[in-house]
DNA sequence: CTTTTTCCCTGGACGC
DNA sequence: TGCGTCCAGGGAAAAA
């Protein structure tokens, strides 16, 4: 499933392509992926648009066009952008063409849908991700004390806290598994449980887990595929994982796979120690 | 306010 | 072979 490391990678693989770039024409070929606005209105939007940044925002892909238009895109669960040569015969579960300036087409291929399209000015992209999207895990405001203070009070475990995008921005199921290993850190603990060791912990882990997808181009355990149709390695050096029943790589205890916040989750049940909620130590 | 649950969507796995 | 059922999960919305 496309999370921060997988949107970076495709976002690095297409930036020196298509920067400066003009966008002929978009053609949205299945009309829920502009939902609820209207397909036509967003390719009327885009057509002829030159293509002057290609950011990242958690795990949406931005798009920044001439006269401050940003083409906003997330991949949902199984969405997938490709750079493809003029010519190639069309995918299946085609949602939306790019038909660029050099002849090359940038497709959206997605089999469940989720995915979506929109074109907002800059001043609606601060609306839509205000209080929605947290702090980049990437940048330098991403500390231990920042951790702490988006934790304070929380009584959410780990895993929920790690999954909710208005607290860190990009982290999924997968690398939340992965950090709170690292971590040594229990799915179910609650968030505010953490001390300042654990921030510090958590903090890295979260980096750390986020670095090595991107040094391994991603996860290509289902349907994710890289801007050139090319699979991640990621899913080959997953510390936890998808590896219940497994020996852990620490301890060789058996990877246990439990359900939280409705998602999959994996953790060793001896390295990874559970905190009591904190009550508040008297000041 | 915070937290949990439901919903969207469809390919693939599994059982009969 | 084919049909029915269940699962996967990001994020928004509804419910608790």
């Amino acid at each position: 499933m496309p999370e921060l490391p997988e949107v970076e990678t495709i976002r690095r693989q297409l930036e020196p392509d298509l920067l400066g770039q003009r966008i002929e024409r978009l053609e949205v070929l299945d009309e829920r992926w502009t939902r609820p606005v209207d397909p036509g209105e967003v390719e009327r939007a885009v057509d002829g648009k030159r293509i002057e940044r290609l950011d990242r925002r958690g795990k949406y892909f931005l798009v920044g066009l001439e006269d401050d238009f940003v083409l906003v895109m997330h991949l949902r669960m199984t969405g997938n952008l490709l750079l493809v040569d003029a010519g190639t015969p069309d995918a299946a579960y085609l949602r939306a063409r790019f038909v660029l300036e050099d002849g090359r087409q940038l497709w959206f291929v997605d089999a469940r849908r989720f995915g979506e399209g929109a074109v907002l000015d800059a001043a609606e992209v601060e609306q839509r991700f205000r209080g929605r999207l947290g702090v980049e895990p990437l940048s330098d405001v991403f500390t231990a004390g920042e951790l702490g203070r988006i934790t304070a009070g929380r009584s959410a475990p780990l895993k929920s806290f790690l999954l909710n995008q208005a607290g860190i921005a990009g982290v999924g199921n997968i690398y939340a598994d992965e950090a709170l290993f690292r971590a040594r850190l229990h799915p179910l603990s609650p968030a505010g449980s953490m001390r300042a060791e654990h921030h510090a912990a958590l903090r890295d882990a979260v980096v750390a887990s986020l670095c090595a997808g991107i040094d391994g181009g991603g996860a290509s355990i289902d349907d994710y595929r890289d801007a050139r149709g090319g699979r991640g390695t990621m899913q080959d050096e997953f510390l936890v994982h998808a590896r219940e029943g497994q020996p852990c790589v620490r301890c060789g205890e058996p990877i246990r796979r439990i359900v939280v916040a409705g998602r999959s989750t994996y953790y060793c049940p001896r390295c990874q120690v559970r905190l009591r909620r904190r009550r508040r130590t008297g000041l």
